[in-house]
DNA sequence: ATAGAAGTCTACTTTGAATATAGACAATCC
DNA sequence: GGATTGTCTATATTCAAAGTAGACTTCTAT
C-alpha cells in the first residue's frame, strides 16, 4: 500500500514544504538531505512532476519546485501518483475497469462490495490530508518531545 | 493490498457459509466451485486453518469446516491471516516493530503519524464486517438485481 | 557560441515476493 | 490393507519494485 516510492515522494515534498527559505531544489540535495538513491529520487520527481505536484527548470539555477502550496497537496494525490489504484480488484479499478476472472457476477460479488468500503475509509483519510497537515502534526510532536526533554532538565 | 490468497480465501469461506446444508468440505470441490487453482488453495485453506478460521478432518468422509460461525469472522481476520500488515511500513509494524532505516527520528515522523490514521480507518471497516455481513449484502444485491429483471418482464 | 549545470530519458540489473505446481507423506476410515 | 483426504517440502515461473548507468536535452552565464 505505501511502496518506497510513496515514501520517498513524501519525504522529498515535505522537504521542500518544510525548507520554506529556498523555493527551488536540486534532486542531490533532497537526496542528500533525505537519505533517498539520487538516481531512484529523479524517477521519483518525475512522477510528481508529471501528476501536476512540481515543477522543474533545467540548467544552472534550476531544479524542483512544489507546483502548489503544500495546503494544496494531498497525501492521496501522493500515493495515487505512484500506486495507482489503491485498492488492487479489477473489478474495482476505475482506470481499467474489467472483471475478475473467475467472477461469474460481479454485480452481487460481496468481496466487491466489501472492497468498495474499505477503498471509500481509505480515499477519505488520504485525501483529507495534506502535505501541511503533515508536517504540522509532525511538529506538534515535536513540540511535545521538546518539552518533555526540558522538563526532564 | 488484496492479494489473490485473500481473495481466494474469502471466496472459500463464502462458499463454506453460503452452502448451509453441508458442513465439511473438499478442497477439490471448493476449488472447482469458485474457479481457484487446487493446489493454490491447499496452501491457503492451510494458513486459514492455521489462523483458527477452519477446521480439518483427514481420510475418507474428512474435508474442512468452518471453525466459527459466518458472523464471528471478520474480514480484517482473513485479510491479516495472509497480508499481515495492513500497511508496509516498518516503524508501524506490530509484528517485527524497527525503524524504517534512513528515519532520523521516528516518534515525529509525519508519514509514520499520517499512515497510522490510515491503518486505523483501514482495520476499522475490515474488522467491523463479517463474513456474514458480506453475504447478506452479495444476497441483497441479487435480490434487488433479480426484482428489476422481474420488472423488465 | 560555448561550457558546464541541471533535469530527462532509455535501458538494464537485481532482488524478492506472489502465484502456482509436483510429488512424497501422514492420518483416517472401512 | 487400501482408498481417501489433508499436510508438507521443494521447486518453478512470473512480475513488479528497487536501484543503477549512461547518453541526451535544455538552460544559463559568460
Amino acid at each position: 500500500m505505501i511502496s518506497m516510492r510513496s515514501k520517498y515522494g513524501l519525504k522529498a515534498l515535505g522537504y521542500m514544504a518544510r525548507t520554506s527559505d529556498k523555493d527551488s531544489f536540486l534532486i542531490a540535495e533532497i537526496a542528500q538531505a533525505e537519505g533517498i538513491p539520487k538516481k531512484f529520487l529523479e524517477a521519483i520527481l518525475l512522477i510528481l512532476k508529471n501528476n501536476g505536484l512540481l515543477s522543474s527548470r533545467k540548467g544552472p539555477g534550476g531544479g524542483y519546485s512544489l507546483a502548489k502550496s503544500p495546503a494544496a497537496i494531498t497525501v492521496g494525490a501522493v500515493v495515487r501518483a505512484f500506486e495507482g489504484d489503491l485498492i488492487s480488484l479489477q473489478c474495482l479499478s476505475e482506470s481499467a475497469h474489467a472483471s475478475c476472472p473467475e467472477c461469474s457476477d460481479e454485480d452481487t460479488c460481496g468481496i466487491k462490495l466489501v472492497m468498495a468500503d474499505v477503498e471509500k475509509a481509505l480515499s477519505s483519510v488520504l485525501d483529507s490530508t495534506t502535505l501541511a497537515d503533515m508536517l504540522q502534526r509532525s511538529e506538534f510532536e515535536r513540540q511535545k518531545k521538546q518539552q518533555v526533554v526540558d522538563f526532564a532538565i
